[in-house]
DNA sequence: AAAAATCTTACACTCAGTGTAGTATTGTGG
DNA sequence: CCACAATACTACACTGAGTGTAAGATTTTT
């Protein structure tokens, strides 16, 4: 019936993977070739030969086609939070930052291909704005998880705050990376740098609070 | 040829500011009755007894017909930063919100109608879009004016962390102050405590930079 | 009163996104 | 291996936002 046993994926499934790769891999090369407004949902159909409403099928919105890594982030925070042993939230977070800046992990290293995919987004209006969308989900979500790890109902004002303030720090540290890569300096550094500044800012605000 | 001079206002602009208003009254009393969604930019035109062409000529997306005040904003934190003393720039900020709430300014004010109002917006997935669209907006336009009270170049990150945090407290302690009212509380109370967290927190971060 | 500027309108168009119903393909039970 | 159920894909038609254009109406200027 369903398929959420570690069974045969099946063919159904590998058909459906493979095609749900090839329109998003269609897309993604239409995009950086030619700008995400000059490319309708018409032609990533046509060029990967499958009818419209199967684009659609896949990825509700036109956007979806190039965002579509989302949920890992937010499962890489909510197990941080997991086994975090008796630290605050906020220095766990911190710490969470930390441990991906030292690991290199993709998520937040800066390369070519990164680089490239982010020139994209800056150049069209309509994915800069499903990026902002993307940032206030996560902050929402990253709301609800410092709610939970302390108890609080997840309308909490403090956390809302803190949610915010952090992913704000985030964005902005990125995107001095991406300056800085550009500018053929170190990422990491110009990062890490609005990342401790962030972090001075939140620790002091939230000082007092269970939070941190 | 223009109506920049304090001049009559003369027919034509009077007809244009009538039209603008029409349609915007117009277009606000259908939201609120039936909900953004449920209302087409052709019933606004019919209802305002107008081309569908001439609402657009007015408000270039559907959004602009209820969000129309942003500028009036921006012209107050320019004014304040205008004439700031010797303050530095983010207790300058903190001085004029305090000023907006202690003279009750309809900016920060919550009233049946401001509480009607962020209904409908809440309501409606595009017009909270829109809505974080022009926090964005203003973040941006406060960082600028960040950088010139310091004579910084625009692009600094500092200023883009500051203005980002400032606006996420403001939009968090807004809505605690809506909170609060729909629960029969003092708003004032609600959205001065966020704030005051808030600005512990910006000025910790930034104590030692020319901003705080 | 004629001419220039500009506001409004009708019309046609593109494109994103949805609903529906039919066809093809895969999975399952006999 | 064959029905039959489930589900993916497709074709088609539709709504609704937003744009471009050119013609008509109104205000301003000369």
């Amino acid at each position: 019936m369903n398929s959420n046993k570690p069974d045969q994926p099946g063919l159904r499934d590998r058909k459906k993977a493979e095609t749900r790769q090839a329109i998003s891999d269609v897309a993604t090369r239409l995009f950086v070739e030619h700008g995400f407004d000059n490319v309708s949902v018409d032609d990533v159909a046509r060029e990967a030969a499958v009818a419209r409403k199967t684009v659609f099928n896949y990825f509700p919105r036109k956007e979806d086609l190039i965002f579509d890594r989302e949920e890992d982030t937010r499962a890489l925070v909510r197990a941080a939070f997991a086994h975090r042993g008796k630290q605050l939230p906020v220095p766990a977070f911190q710490a969470l930052i930390r441990g991906l800046l030292e690991a290199r992990h993709p998520l937040l290293r800066v390369t070519k291909r990164t680089d490239q995919f982010w020139r994209t987004v800056a150049e069209s209006t309509a994915l800069t704005t499903r990026a902002r969308e993307l940032q206030v989900t996560l902050a929402d979500d990253l709301a609800v998880m410092l709610c939970d790890a302390v108890g609080k109902p997840h309308a909490d004002p403090d956390a809302r705050l803190a949610a915010a303030m952090l992913m704000d720090t985030l964005v902005v540290a990125y995107g001095e990376a991406l300056r800085a890569f550009r500018g053929k300096q170190k990422p990491e550094a110009a990062f890490a740098g609005v990342m401790e500044r962030g972090f001075v800012g939140v620790n002091a605000a939230f000082a007092g609070t269970p939070y941190a």
